[in-house]
DNA sequence: CGACTGATTGACATAAATCAACTATGGTGG
DNA sequence: CCACCATAGTTGATTTATGTCAATCAGTCG
C-alpha cells in the first residue's frame, strides 16, 4: 500500500525523497471504525492525527437540545484532525458516517516533522487552512443561499471533492448519507432535506437512489447552488508551499 | 512600539529572544484603511499578510443577488489574512468596519520564518487554526441556534475576545458595528436583527447604544447563546507548539 | 437647514420547522 | 423462510421564525 499522507501531499507540492522518507514511516498504525461510532469525542485530548483512508467522516458538535450540527463531512484521504496536533483538546467530535479504517499519526511524529522539514510542515498547514475555507464557504451557504441553493451547493462540493480521489463513475457518486445526516449538515430538518431533494430531483439536475448520486446537469446545478470550485484548492496551480 | 506580532504570539506560547529576534523586523511596513473600504479584495493574491493593529475588519463574501455573509470579524491583534501565506489565492474578501491600522508581514519573510524557525512556525499555524475553530463554533450557531441565541453568542464571543486585549471597561466593549453588518454576520435581515437586540435588551441581558455594549448579565447571557469559551484557546493552558 | 446613514416600527408574506402519519426496505431471529 | 422490527424515506396539515416592504424617527455632517 503507498503512503496515503503521501499521496494526500502530493496534491499540494513535489515531494522530495528525503520528504517521503519522512512521511514513509509516519504512520503508527491503522484503526478501524463502525459506522455511527464515534471517532474522535469532543473534549478528547488525542496524541495521534486521524488521517481517513476509507470511508466517510463528519465532524459534529451538539447543541443543548440534542440538535447536531455537522461542520465538516470528510472522504478517504482527508486528513480529519490534523488541528488536534497543536489545538490539543478537540473543540468538536468526529463521527463515523461509515465504517472507516483510518491511519493514526502520533503527534510527537508531527512535531519532529515541523522541527525538521519546513516544506513539509507548509504542506501540512495548507491542509489545515483549506478546511477553513471550506468552513467559510458553508457559512456563506448557509448564512445566504436558500435551503435548496445549499444543498445544490454541499452536492457540488462532495461531487468534486470524490472526483479528485478517483471516485466518480459515470457522473455518479457513492454517497452513504442518510437524509437526517444532510439535515445535520445544511442546519435543516429532515423533512425539508427531503422536499429539496426532490425539488433538486424533478427539476432533473440530480437523481439519488439508495447511495448513488448521479449529476444529470452539472451546469444547472452548479448555477443553483452559486458554486465556484476555488475554495477548494484541488488544482496545485501556481503554489509552492 | 512593541511588535504586536511577539505581542500575539506570545499569548499561545513563551518565545526564545531568538523568536524574538525573528520577529522583529518582520513587520515591513504599516498601512492605514479608512472605515468601509476594503483590506483586501476577493481573488486578489497577496505577497504580504495583514496583522490588525487598531480598528475592526471583517472577512466576507458576496453572493449573486448581492447579499453578503460576514465570516469572521477581526479585532485589534489578529493576525486577518495570514492564510493567505500559502493559501495564495483569497478566497474572500476583507473589510474596514472602521478606520484600520495594519502591520504588513511579507510573504517571503514568513517563508524565511517557517524554514528557520519550528516552534514559530508552530504558533503561527496555531494562529489559523483557531480562526477555523471559531469557524466550526459559527457553523453550528448559525445551523442550529435561534437568531436571539446565535446573538447572544456573538455577544459573548466579542466581549471575551475584547476582553482579552484589555478592551473592556465595566462590562462595556466599543462595538462599532452596525445593525446591517450585524445581520450578514449573522445570516439575519436587518428588521431582525433589530428585534433580536431588542429583545436581549428586554430581558435584561444588554445595554446597546451606539457603539457602547454593557454587558448586564453575563451569565444569562452566555446560558442564551449556549456559549462556552473553550474554542476560543484564550488560555494558553498546557499547550506547548 | 437639508441630506445622509442607521435604528425602529408595523403589516404582511414566506421559507422552513414541526407534528403526525404512512411507506419502503433490509436484516434478523424464531 | 418469513414475520417482524428497525431504519430511512415520503407526504400532508399546520405552525412559527424570519424575511420583506414601507414608513418613520433620530442623529450627524457638511
Amino acid at each position: 500500500m503507498t503512503n496515503s499522507l503521501i499521496l494526500k501531499l502530493e496534491k499540494y507540492d513535489r515531494l522530495s525523497d528525503d520528504e517521503k522518507g519522512a512521511l514513509d514511516n509516519a504512520i503508527a498504525r491503522i484503526r478501524t471504525v463502525e459506522a455511527d461510532e464515534d471517532i474522535i469525542r469532543e473534549g478528547d485530548r488525542p496524541t495521534e492525527s486521524s488521517l481517513l483512508l476509507e470511508g466517510f467522516a463528519a465532524r459534529y458538535k451538539i447543541v443543548s437540545n440534542g440538535r447536531r450540527q455537522i461542520s465538516a463531512i470528510h472522504v478517504a484521504g482527508d486528513f480529519i484532525d490534523l488541528h488536534s496536533f497543536l489545538l490539543k483538546t478537540m473543540d468538536h467530535g468526529v463521527l463515523a458516517l461509515t465504517n472507516c479504517r483510518i491511519a493514526l499519526v502520533p503527534h510527537a511524529t508531527l512535531e519532529r516533522i515541523t522541527d525538521e522539514y519546513p516544506h513539509l510542515t507548509r504542506l501540512l498547514w495548507l491542509n489545515t487552512l483549506i478546511d477553513g475555507a471550506v468552513h467559510r464557504e458553508w457559512l456563506t451557504a448557509m448564512g445566504r443561499l436558500s435551503a435548496t441553493a445549499h444543498m445544490a451547493h454541499l452536492i457540488c462540493e462532495l461531487y468534486l471533492r470524490l472526483k479528485a480521489i478517483g471516485r466518480v463513475e459515470s457522473d455518479t457518486i457513492q454517497l452513504p448519507i442518510t437524509q437526517a445526516e444532510l439535515g445535520d449538515t445544511l442546519g435543516l430538518s429532515t423533512v425539508h432535506v427531503n422536499r429539496v431533494l426532490q425539488e433538486l430531483r424533478k427539476e432533473g439536475l440530480i437523481r439519488f437512489q439508495g447511495d448513488a448520486l448521479t449529476i444529470l446537469d452539472w451546469e444547472r446545478l452548479k448555477k443553483v447552488g452559486e458554486f465556484t470550485s476555488t475554495y477548494l484548492s484541488l488544482q496545485n496551480e501556481d503554489r509552492q508551499p
